[in-house]
DNA sequence: TCTGGGGTCCTAGGACCC
DNA sequence: TCTGGGGTCCTAGGACCC
């Protein structure tokens, strides 16, 4: 009955902070954070300190006071991380890449030129080791989600093959929260009724999961937790949509605030979408005030729009829609806009006339054309000269960056 | 001392249509 | 006029992933 395990899931070790090692030999072996306000990336030496991703960097010091902040490398992770996908690439054509760091690959097609599955990995890590100098883990397994955990099991700098004789006894001993799905608010409502390992997630009824966790999530856990993952590789996947967003601190809310920080974030996305000829109909906003509630409101449009004016004129009005819903929230410490229902391969010129049937989407055709033709313009010149050889004047100046752009870019899913 | 940024998918209620 | 049913789309909010 078992089939063969062909399914890889391979995972770059501490990626961002591993790469800094290996730039600078002086740090190997040391606890280092890429970053400095906020930790964005730690070592496995810092992380036996407590320190993770995301927690600000006062924190992070005080785990561990002999931590060293590094700024990031960026450009380097892009080149690393896009390599260390080739050498998997090299094996089979089917990679399903799921970030920078980290892809599936189904090798049933070629174990006839390159050996086992297993053999296949030892390879992927050693050449990787040879040719990148950096770790990756791996793991084996019939389906995505035992390879997956296989994977987190095997690290660091690890392998691990789950023989598909043995895969419940391997799945059923694990904490629940290492299955795909299972976050902080799962993992606490299922040790509310005593469900702790995937063994007994798996004795639990299928109606009382989804009572718990609504009719997919109870669904989908039943199924992983019984070892049926029907899930296959899917070498490309179009986004879905395409946002940006900004921690300001904690700001008034006022239209000298968010106005330029809008702008700054609709040019962000606009180019990405124009780029790749795939404007949106649905545009939402988030606005996060300075108790961390956040509220969301979006419009969809008749027409798909990816000029960056329009979308923040847009992004512009549904930020005053919340700001008057909310008249007591006086601080705003997060703005963020998101563009859905892309079309695929869309001819932009027809975004012109289109745009023009709706008076508040482009208000005046003369104007309506200005902004169509300075954005085409804009794109053109960054593609030759670079993003900041030219941009809107008051956005230029004056826009807190907590991370950098080069930052963003990493986690930009290819549209 | 309340974690940054880019994403995916699901739910539930309501509008609207047949 | 009342009653019933099904389907699609939109909106707001959440959980989760990297």
């Amino acid at each position: 009955m078992a089939t063969t395990a062909t399914i890889l899931h391979a995972d770059l070790d501490a990626f961002y902070a591993s790469v800094e090692q290996l730039l600078d030999p002086s740090l190997r072996g040391k606890p280092i954070a890429v970053g400095g306000g906020v930790v964005l990336a730690a070592s496995y030496e810092a992380k036996a300190f407590g320190v993770r991703g995301g927690m600000p960097g006062r924190q992070a010091r005080e785990l561990c006071p002999q931590l060293i902040f590094v700024s990031g490398h960026f450009r380097e992770y892009q080149r690393l991380g896009d390599a260390a996908i080739k050498v998997i690439g090299d094996f089979t054509p089917l990679v399903e890449r799921i970030s920078i760091d980290e892809a599936f690959a189904d090798v049933a097609g070629c174990t006839h030129l390159f050996g086992a599955p297993a053999e296949i990995a030892r390879a992927i890590r050693q050449r990787v080791r040879a040719e990148l100098g950096l770790p990756i883990s791996v793991g084996v397994a019939r389906t995505k989600h035992l390879a997956k955990i296989a994977s987190q099991v095997a690290k660091p700098d690890g392998l691990m093959v789950v023989d598909p004789d043995t895969e419940l006894k391997f799945l059923h001993r694990l904490p629940v929260e290492l299955m795909w799905g299972v976050g902080p608010v799962t993992k606490v409502r299922l040790a509310e009724i005593g469900v702790l390992t995937i063994g007994q997630l798996s004795k639990t009824p299928g109606w009382s999961l989804e009572r718990l966790l609504g009719h997919a999530a109870g669904e989908k856990l039943a199924a992983l937790a019984w070892n049926r993952d029907r899930r296959e590789i899917k070498a490309h996947r179009r986004a879905r949509s395409a946002g940006a967003q900004s921690a300001i601190g904690r700001k008034p809310a006022e239209e000298q605030v968010f106005r330029p920080t809008l702008l700054h974030l609709a040019d962000r996305i606009g180019t990405r979408l124009r780029a790749k000829s795939r404007p949106g109909r649905t545009v939402t906003v988030r606005v996060r005030f300075a108790n961390l509630n956040s509220v969301t409101r979006s419009v969809t449009l008749d027409a798909p729009i990816s000029a960056t004016v329009i979308l923040a004129e847009i992004a512009e009005d549904l930020v005053r829609a919340i700001l008057a819903e909310h008249p007591d929230e006086r601080t705003i410490s997060l703005l963020a806009i998101s563009v859905s229902h892309l079309e695929e391969n869309w001819d932009l010129e027809l975004e012109l006339p289109l745009g023009l049937q709706d008076e508040r989407r482009c208000p005046g055709t003369k104007i309506g054309m200005a902004r169509w033709a300075a954005d085409r313009a804009v794109d053109k010149i960054r593609d030759r000269f670079g993003w900041d050889a030219i941009g809107y004047g008051s956005v230029a100046l004056g826009i807190s960056r907590s991370v950098p752009d080069e930052f963003r870019e990493l986690a930009e899913k290819d549209l």
